[in-house]
RNA sequence: GCGCUCGUAGCUCAGUUGGAUAGAGUAUCGGUUUCCGAAACCGAAGGUCGUGGGUUCGAAUCCCGCCGAGCGCACCA
């Protein structure tokens, strides 16, 4: 109807050219919008206004002589001036039933579109280090980025969802190394672990099994460990070496094999959980991809010596710097270390290319304490040669945690951190997913445990679920009194719909597309669930004024027909969500 | 100090390329069930859109200053 509208205008807007009466030249874009309140008709247009500066002229005045140009359409039941020069547009209510014929037809694929065309994009999140469990900051990572990525593939997107395992580099040597120390206290040693180690409590299982299969293979002596071992923080020393210093000792006491062994344990272990526990939250990935696996290939060279070759590279106290600085970055990023490691830094541009040369758009679903991240690897890309504007980094605001009014403290290192597990333990799935995504990503977020927990209505899912399981109870009653639901007579008399309450239903229907095509180019789910709950809302106010189960039988069917096109539209919003939508409560 | 994100009803938040009287939920107050599920509905009240300027027909929205909050400023990941 947009455009039939658009067309009506620009059809009125060139015989006003081609008449002198507006200046030639590209008119603005005629944008037609729903308006907001009824007395102003059903959409309205403020192309009047734009086009008052060119032409010199009252708006109002434009308005008129648009009107007047305006090529007749029997849905267009009146146009009128408002306001300062709006020009509003009155449709004939039986019109906008089709949209219950087209819902019926459609199903599941309502609201679905193939704008993209195909086009192929990564979407990549979450991607926590395997050196813990989840925690509810994830979570919010996790929702976001699985209903992106479900938005993207309903606009036509051909979606590749990803998680980036960093499953190389520091933090996962401090994750083995605090493994084999909990090995050797499970193995009867006392020792005084490092206060940079990971303290979590899955820290000593994973050791317990790694016994349990082989044994004391790695056992060792805890004084011959720690022997010459600078001193760790809280003996005077400094955190950070007194941890490396025992990675290395790790690392040559084991030899490379067993310390392999280890490792590998670790990572697949927590990586199990993740994957479990995604699995869980009903995230699914395509692939998940080794930082390692990059470092194996040669990917990360590969990239360096395309950025040495850029002439962006440049050798300073023994490290390889890139000159980010040429792309508008802060300062210059280390590439390589002095000790010869590559930096995450450079296993993040190899990884970045490898994924345009697949033929992917990236989109990166990021912490947003990683936003001065953002422009030192733009800069990379553009280095190699790559169109940078081919990655779009959103980013998301961890969840501030309340507890007993109290805010929490979050910590991985420490161990102290509410998981994901167990949020979804307490108050589910749906609820969690269905609240994280409620608010604009990129805005602080307050999570009150108490009341996410209590299950009070103030949960708005229970509302929305709510209007989809009492549709289903209508028919289920329906069938209880023997009566049968006729979709095809429904549909030849949509015409009897035309209480208030059905008019806005339908009207609340017939916007569901464009809000799913906005939801997704904005990258912002959270309009979604706010039009489902104005789509809830228009249901149970119709269900409490009107009865639907009634004597007079085409009335009933058409009734019944528009509530089962709620529902379905209600199905489909909340399935993006990646949320249940329950016959019964 | 510099940079990014942000400041809207008591509270949690919408307000999408600048549009008409700034909207929901919740909390508060008052109504609605012999009737398909009251986890619902109807109504009232609630605002100097942080603040001061600027841009124009028109600003919560764009520009600048100030105040306040969060995050970032590693040869960590």
């Amino acid at each position: 109807m947009k455009t039939r509208l658009a067309s009506l205008l620009q059809q009125a807007i060139s015989a006003l050219q081609s008449q002198s009466e507006l200046p030639d030249g590209p008119a603005p874009t005629i944008k037609i919008e729903h308006t907001r309140d009824p007395s102003h008709g059903d959409y309205a247009c403020n192309v009047a206004m734009m086009l008052a500066k060119p032409a010199k002229k009252n708006p109002r005045e434009i308005a008129q002589s648009i009107i007047d140009n305006l090529p007749a359409d029997t849905d267009v039941t009146r146009v009128e001036i408002a306001g300062p020069g709006f020009i509003n547009f009155f449709i004939n209510p039986l019109s906008q039933h089709a949209i219950i014929n087209t819902i019926v037809e459609q199903g599941g694929a309502f609201g679905k579109s193939d704008i993209a065309s195909g086009k192929k994009v990564q979407v990549e999140f979450v991607s926590a280090n395997p050196t813990g469990p989840l925690h509810v900051g994830h979570g919010r990572g996790a929702a976001y980025g699985a209903t992106i990525a479900n938005l993207l593939s309903a606009i036509g997107y051909k979606v590749h969802r990803e998680y980036y395992v960093n499953d190389a580099g520091r933090q996962m040597d401090i994750l083995a190394t605090s493994v084999w120390l909990r090995y050797l206290e499970v193995c009867g040693e006392t020792l005084t672990f490092p206060s940079n180690g990971y303290k979590g409590s899955y820290v000593p299982t994973i050791a317990t099994e790694l016994k349990n299969v082989h044994g004391e293979l790695f056992m060792a002596n805890a004084d011959d460990v720690f022997n010459d071992i600078t001193a760790d923080e809280p003996a005077g020393g400094d955190k950070e070496k007194h941890i490396d210093a025992l990675i290395s000792r790790a690392k040559e006491q084991l030899g490379h094999d067993h310390y392999r062994l280890i490792f590998d344990a670790a990572l697949n272990s927590i990586l199990g959980d993740i994957r479990n526990d995604l699995e869980g939250f009903g995230v699914q990935y395509d692939d998940w991809f080794s930082e390692r696996s990059l470092m194996d290939n040669n990917a990360i060279n590969t990239a360096i010596e395309k950025l040495k070759a850029s002439g962006h590279m440049y050798q300073k106290e023994g490290a390889w710097w890139f000159k980010s600085t040429d792309f508008g970055d802060e300062k210059d990023r280390v590439v390589i270390r002095d000790n010869g490691q590559t930096t995450y830094f450079a296993s993040d541009i190899a990884y970045h290319l490898h994924t345009l040369n697949r033929g992917y758009d990236i989109i990166d679903v990021w912490g947003s304490d990683h936003h001065g991240y953002v422009p030192r690897v733009k800069a990379a890309l553009q280095a190699m040669g790559a169109d940078p504007e081919r990655m779009k980094v959103l980013l998301v605001q961890f969840a501030v945690l309340y507890k007993n009014g109290e805010k929490m403290q979050m910590s991985t290192r420490s161990g102290q951190f509410v998981t994901l597990r167990e949020l979804r333990e307490e108050i589910g799935s749906d609820a969690a997913r269905y609240f994280y995504v409620m608010r604009k990503a990129e805005q602080h977020m307050d999570f009150d445990l108490d009341l996410a927990t209590s299950q009070s209505n103030e949960n708005p899912l229970f509302y929305v679920q709510y209007a989809h399981a009492r549709v289903c109870s209508v028919m289920r009653l329906l069938a209880e009194k023997g009566l049968t639901y006729s979709v095809e007579n429904g549909l030849n008399h949509l015409d009897k719909l035309t209480e208030t309450h059905e008019v806005n239903l339908i009207d609340t229907l017939n916007r569901y597309p464009a809000k799913l095509l906005q939801a997704a180019q904005h990258y912002e789910p959270h309009q979604l669930t706010h039009y489902l709950r104005d789509l809830a809302t228009q249901f149970h106010s119709y269900y409490n004024s009107h009865k639907f189960i009634i004597d007079d039988d085409n009335l009933m069917q058409a009734r019944l027909v528009l509530i089962n096109a709620t529902k379905q539209v209600l199905h489909n919003g909340l399935n993006l969500l990646g949320v249940n939508a329950p016959e019964s409560m």
